[in-house]
DNA sequence: AACTGTGAAAACTTTCACAGCC
DNA sequence: GGCTGTGAAAGTTTTCACAGTT
């Protein structure tokens, strides 16, 4: 297979995400353009993408909805069901446990560790937060695949050697610093200030050079 | 000036960011080889984003450490505290609103809505959540230049459209949504699931083809 | 006629490599 | 000697344009 770049699967993820509500509303074949323009891109970027891993399309006709959500949950790996924990009972995690395009998409959160006692043992919608200092056995009780981390920056590199230690190979991270892993262990970072400072850089730019985008 | 790429802009908050780790440090002066090591760049890449802006490095020596902080947030527009907006007083504008790293930036929320009259009138921290009805006459008020918008995906475009024309030019979504703005708007989004279906899409391509990164 | 799949071209971003300064 | 600033080269991603299929 061809390499396939990050902007790429970004972009296949928000093709599910349109055609999942296509097919919710029983539109059973969409063309490229129709794609392109619902997810803010070009009818020739839909199919260069969507190209990297197979044929879908019918020329002449489009895609088909349903065909295409099959295939790019193939794709994507979301055909199981990923058994994720959340490190960090905080306000992000909090934020986090509830938001439901993670179920949705078939990422259950089942386990929450803390290291304040004041948060261990409390109930969080039938999962009770459990103390850090036993995450490693818990991680391999229960088989989990995906970390997410929401601890405070200064704690995040510590957190992180320990999962990979307990053989976690996917982190999503919340804390505003640069993590180090081996080889075969993916991190996304999810950076809030970083989106901020690139709201304030092109607004301020704006206001010295108006006409600039 | 030439023009300047959005990873070049993400580069440059995550110097800063390092940057002022070193001033508290008292360290007074750092090479581009050692801001690359911190922040998983190289050396050239650094010194290629710094020099967009201008030449502040001295041959033979480096950067100084306080200087370029003075002149980072300069470019990044972060000389001024911004007026933030949070639209949506759910998890996840909670957890923003407690979130330290946007106010250390001088990202000032200075008014939280919400339509869900159960929150309206709740004090968050000495703001009252107020109702999404007078929104565009808050926002006059105050002088509110940026928004964060963390309501439903359902509710995104139309409350952007509000923003919109109640003047506002920068806006943080947290809705996982496609949404159209004007020319001269500036639109980042946060899109969490998207982060995690690209850990899901990196982790079962490692169980299918082992030893690709 | 409508629309895909894809090589080739264009645009953009990163890396290299070295002259120039401290 | 150590390190920056920068043109030129390499690499990557996007766009174009059109042959091919239904």
């Amino acid at each position: 297979m061809k390499k396939v770049s990050e902007p790429t699967i970004g972009r296949l993820s928000v093709y599910l995400r349109l055609l999942m509500e296509l097919a919710e509303a029983d539109v059973d074949t969409v063309s490229s353009e129709e794609l392109a323009s619902r997810s803010g891109t070009t009818a020739a970027q839909v199919r260069k993408d969507l190209s990297l891993f197979g044929t879908f399309g019918k020329r002449g006709l489009g895609y088909s909805v349903p065909e295409l959500v099959t295939r790019l949950r193939a794709i994507l790996g979301l055909e199981k069901a990923w058994r994720v924990a959340l490190v960090g009972a905080g306000r992000i995690g909090a934020a986090l446990f509830g938001y439901e395009n993670f179920r949705r998409q078939g990422f259950n959160i089942e386990a929450v560790f803390d290291t304040d006692p004041t948060k261990v043992g409390q109930r969080w919608n039938g999962l009770v937060v459990e103390a850090d200092a036993g995450m490693e056995r818990v991680l391999e009780e229960r088989g989990i695949e995906i970390a997410v981390v929401a601890v405070p920056a200064r704690a995040a590199q510590g957190v992180v050697d320990r999962l990979v230690a307990a053989g976690i190979r996917g982190i999503l991270n919340f804390a505003p610093t640069q993590l180090d892993v081996p080889a075969g262990v993916v991190v996304k970072t999810v950076d809030m200030a970083l989106e901020m400072e690139g709201l304030s850089y092109a607004l301020s730019r704006e206001e010295r050079e108006p006409g600039a985008a």
